[in-house]
DNA sequence: TCTGGGGTCCTAGGACCC
DNA sequence: TCTGGGGTCCTAGGACCC
């Protein structure tokens, strides 16, 4: 999907469409997630930091992430994907490989007529637009890592086939940084060695390139340099992890107070691993002080627990063996070592943590949302955050674009309507109230070809009652 | 008002075991 | 009592990706 976020953001607020948007953290310590290609064009691109990018581009609309809405969206998305092929392996919300012969598309035999192939992908990115309002882009190719080369490409809004038996002479002129998995440092390392394009990686030879970044880097990378890449479509990867962080508006340097975020952050982790049905046997503490230097510290239990208290003691020892004095900015609790949770663990980790062995397996505690959870968005959402949806009971939907100094200021819009006007109302407005996000493909004129058959959980609160419809 | 949050994979050293 | 070789697990850090 092209600058996921931001489009999304314009499908749903059409006064945004053809203008500069960006989404991301919008506190002080903020930085850039996505930037529609109108930012693009100041030089505002992914991870630049917040107060950069305003200096870039003061006058784009700056909106904090609505992740339920991309959820939802990209739900619909990997839906059609999964109309080609059962064979769909997502990269993430707004990305994902698709193994074609998989899907038996081609005519079967795994042999694809010459054009089936572009055609293929030419329609999906037409039912993409049909079904969601955005554009996506493709690349077709055979294998993971040309087809990524070939989707980088495309964007924005297209979609390019490098053909077999082109492949090492496309490469050979392009610099290293296009294969994936060359990032600043190993582009560094070979630039060192005389090395910028991919042809030249190939000449170097494996033995030098294994020489310069090790045996497994340096092999896939003096492959890939010749278009060899051999790696399947996997779909249905179980998480291998899973942690929570906050970096803070300022240097944390109260030791109760330290503790008490730890144990905040270890409640939301183990939410998110029972969600998943998971429990896990090493807890990992993160902790990144002011000058942004970064360390972990790790322990492994006896077995693996899904269990607030446990996951809480040990991150609670592991973050007492840092000295935070000098003042932390980030915190965080992962847990790794996952397994499907059995009944048996309780038993395990109740030995492992040194709590009372004879401690019967009760059902376990509720994953404490109350404290981090609830508390935080209600928080949010009175400091009237900019991109939220809201509702007037005399305007209708809209969404806040900023406030302050008591005020806030909604455009009444929503998607499908035509750009909308701006009203000012009193931060504690009783007349006004947040709302629940609504998809682009809500207000379209055609009736869309899909429809996501699931709601998340987060998402599937019904709208107040007794508020009128536009 | 420099530098988010959620992941994956790899490397290297030490402990431990046979 | 001059000290091998291989394997696994744990810990910590780093590169990279979206």
């Amino acid at each position: 999907m092209d600058a996921f976020y931001a489009a999304v953001e314009q499908a749903a607020k059409p006064s945004l469409r053809g203008k500069p948007v960006i989404v991301g953290g919008l506190g002080p310590r903020g930085v850039v997630a996505t930037a529609s290609y109108e930012a693009r064009v100041f030089g505002v691109h992914s991870a630049m930091p917040m107060a950069q990018a305003r200096r870039l581009c003061p006058n784009a609309a700056y909106l904090t992430p609505r992740f339920g809405l991309y959820r939802r969206v990209s739900e619909v998305v990997m839906g059609l994907l999964r109309e080609l092929s059962p064979l769909v392996e997502p990269l993430s919300l707004d990305e994902a490989f698709v193994d074609l012969q998989a899907g038996g598309a081609g005519g079967g035999a795994g042999r694809w007529p010459a054009g089936a192939a572009r055609a293929v992908g030419e329609r999906l990115r037409r039912d993409i637009r049909a079904a969601t309002g955005l554009s996506g882009s493709v690349g077709l190719a055979g294998s993971k890592m040309l087809a990524k080369i070939a989707s980088e490409q495309a964007k924005p809004d297209g979609l390019v086939v490098i053909p077999p038996g082109t492949e090492r002479a496309l490469l050979a002129p392009m610099p290293v940084r296009t294969l994936p998995g060359v990032g600043p440092a190993t582009a560094q390392t070979l630039r060192r060695a005389g090395i910028a394009t991919v042809g030249e990686i190939a000449e170097a030879g494996e033995a030098e390139l294994v020489r310069l970044l090790g045996r497994a880097h340096g092999g896939a990378l003096y492959a890939m340099a010749q278009g060899i890449d051999e790696r399947p479509v996997v779909a249905e990867r179980d998480a291998k992890s899973v942690s929570v962080e906050d970096t803070f508006d300022t240097d944390l340097t109260d030791r109760a107070r330290i503790q008490a975020e730890i144990a905040r952050l270890a409640d939301r982790c183990v939410a998110r691993l029972r969600a998943a049905g998971r429990s896990g046997r090493t807890v990992v503490v993160k902790v990144r002080s002011y000058d942004f230097s970064t360390l972990t510290r790790s322990e492994t239990l006896r077995g693996p627990t899904d269990d607030p208290a446990v996951v809480r003691e040990a991150a609670a020892r592991l973050v007492e063996g840092v000295d935070t004095t000098a003042g932390v900015r980030l915190l965080g609790v992962g847990v790794s070592g996952l397994a499907d949770f059995t009944q048996e663990d309780l038993f395990a980790q109740a030995g492992a943590a040194g709590l009372p062995g004879a401690r019967p397996p009760e059902p376990a505690p509720p994953p404490a949302a109350g404290r981090a959870g609830s508390g935080r968005e209600t928080e949010a959402v009175r400091h009237w955050l900019p991109g939220l949806d809201v509702r007037h009971t005399r305007y209708g939907p809209g969404w806040v674009q900023g406030s302050g100094l008591g005020r806030v200021t909604v455009r009444f819009e929503r998607p499908g309507s035509p750009p909308g006007r701006v009203r000012t109302f009193a931060v504690d407005d009783p007349e006004l109230e947040p709302s629940e996000p609504l998809p682009p493909w809500d207000g379209q004129v055609s009736e869309p070809a899909i429809r996501p058959n699931v709601m998340s959980s987060s998402e599937a609160g019904a709208p107040a009652p007794g508020t009128p419809s536009p």
